[in-house]
DNA sequence: ATGAAAGCGCTAACAA
DNA sequence: TTGTTAGCGCTTTCAT
């Protein structure tokens, strides 16, 4: 490996010298030896030893992220978003995936800490690492996709009431009277949140809110299904209904189907998420989706800012969504979507501007 | 920050014998001392700075996992299994996702060897970083899950072959004659290992190949049922189809079922992945699961071998899977593996033994 | 504007 | 078995 010292030797000045050249620190260097240091370092190939400047430094540029479990359908976006604005800004991310437990919990943050991260970010974590903020030693921290407990100042999470909101309008928007909703489980919080919004945009269009056409669902596609078998089974079967998630709209639709019904024809289904359920059913769902990325970038945005000095947020920062019309909600935009467009393993998605696409039949290179 | 300093102070020892107590080397201490050590280690909670330990060993006990793009359906897995080895073995994962050119490539390497990682692990990578390992400075390496280029020794792939020829047999042994075929685009170089193995198990079997029921596919739900929709037109139809990934299974199904038959009454079909799209399809798709996990562990065991002086593997590592029974081809043992009993977020999987499960309605904590 | 030198916390070579 | 000490590569204070 090439030292400062291999760098300085070639420019002809002093460690110093190189130092401050090349830790960007904005003491006063001539702008001829400045330029022979860099081209020095250049042509040797030189890379700062960041243990050695962690060492001395004290900062590490490097962020410890502890995740509940990175399968999950939510957390690899997240930490893409993190990603994307922590690399942009010269931090690296050790990332953890941890088990439930508090203790191995604890444990890894005395691990990271021995690496001496500069900060933490907390990815779906479950457990009372909020109430514990004590045991990270001073460093900033913050939560992203907080799912159960109190509010916490420094956690970024979806809008759920502005995006639930975006879609049960969308179906009034389109005429219906009587909209039908399958929740969440009782301990998310969102269930929570998002109930309300579908009953606040009724109330605000003047709608009543019936409480026989709720239905308590558990996020999955049997649990979408059985709701929806209740409310098919009600006396009066509501025209359209608002799934609080795609994988129980997804199970809705086919209870109707299976009941001999059409969706949209016969009753319109709409979810939340827009994750695969609502690409490839038939009908496509017409959906709002989860900002993920975004929840990421914002939370990286936020531990920047405190790792600059600034005080960190005294509030929630909640990221809203758009609206994403497809078939199942039976308006007119959405016809043309199909689950024929969809390519889960697309390589020409996210690619970046002006790199030639990836054609899946020719042989790459 | 307490330090070994503190420690020796406490303990009444020189920093030294702190060193070779804390950093578990096997020099001789007195028992004595040893515990004494630990002990005052433990009031003080003291954690050995990596900073300087990595700066004056030149290893960092940090491995760096260059990925792709971890939003894929395979990364999170792979990337999970290698942790698991590699956290019980006192290591961490700086994980980066890159975007697909070789420019940023080199360029994270770079920063990596300053972070001075002991080791590389590539997941999915498509570029040629196996031409270039003279940029990784000599630290070892290995590949993950390999879609394109030559073999490479040091990667570590699904066993396409012996995984294929599971499913196809499981066929052949239900007393299917005719098995058609849905492959995957020809650039991958498991299209070709899951098509030799689908004709080398039916001329095993003594059935004949026959082309005309070999339809290409390209991975995706609407190459699936394009295919199928072709193999129906045929003048003969098979009563049975193998498809080379579960999406594609999910498409062909939806495509036999628009034809107004059924699955698997009229038409078996058989996938390979156990991804969602074959938990939840209607009927369930019979399959085998890609080891995706144990793929993440055997490679970090490679890559730990290397680490402790052992040579790099000569060949490729190949991870045999298990068939996963379920609806889709008609055996009888499947039948009772409904879409019902899916749930996706269950927060209950992979839960460690002796751990209260989550009860989805009720509050936690 | 540049250089000399101290020292961050640790390991390991050498001394006792 | 234990202690003393050099030095890993870097940043930064103090001199010049």
């Amino acid at each position: 490996m090439t030292t400062i010292r291999d760098v300085a030797e070639a420019a002809g000045v002093s460690i110093a010298t190189v130092s401050r050249v090349l830790s960007k620190s904005n003491y006063p260097v001539s702008q001829d030896t400045r330029e022979r240091i860099i081209s020095a370092a250049k042509t040797l190939g030189y890379s700062v030893n960041r243990a050695a400047r962690s060492l001395r430094t004290d900062r590490s540029y490097i962020i410890g992220v502890i995740v509940e479990n990175f399968s999950s359908y939510f957390a690899p976006a997240i930490i893409r978003g993190l990603q994307d604005v922590l690399h942009h800004n010269g931090y690296f991310c050790l990332v953890v995936d941890i088990p439930w437990e508090e203790k191995s919990q604890s444990k890894v943050v005395q691990d990271l800490l021995g690496h001496s991260v500069d900060g933490f970010i907390f990815v779906e974590t479950w457990s009372s690492v909020n109430e514990n903020a004590g045991m990270l030693s001073g460093k900033p921290y913050g939560f992203v996709h907080r799912l159960f407990h109190e509010p916490h100042p420094n956690s970024v999470i979806p809008d759920e009431l502005y995006n639930q909101t975006l879609v049960v309008n969308h179906l009034i928007n389109m005429g219906y009277k009587r909209i039908g909703y399958i929740s969440g489980p009782p301990n998310f919080f969102s269930s929570a949140d998002r109930l309300n919004a579908y009953c606040d945009a009724l109330t605000a269009a003047g709608l009543p809110v019936d409480d026989s056409i709720i239905m308590p669902g558990n996020w999955s596609v049997p649990g979408g299904y059985k709701a929806m078998v209740d409310i098919l089974a009600l006396p009066s079967i509501p025209p359209a209904v608002v799934a609080a998630n795609d994988q129980m709209a997804f199970g809705a639709i086919r209870a109707i189907q299976d009941a001999g019904l059409r969706v949209p024809e016969d009753i319109a289904v709409v979810g939340y998420d827009d994750d695969e359920f609502a690409k490839v059913a038939n009908p496509t769902i017409t959906t709002v989706n989860l900002p993920l990325f975004e929840m990421g970038q914002v939370a990286a945005t936020n531990l920047l800012k405190q790792l600059h000095g600034e005080a960190a947020p005294t509030e929630e920062t909640r990221i809203r969504s758009r609206l994403i019309v497809r078939q199942s909600c039976g308006s007119p935009e959405g016809r043309h979507v199909l689950a024929s467009d969809y390519m889960r393993h697309d390589p020409n998605a996210d690619r970046p501007a002006g790199k030639p696409p990836v054609d899946l039949n020719e042989a790459p290179e």
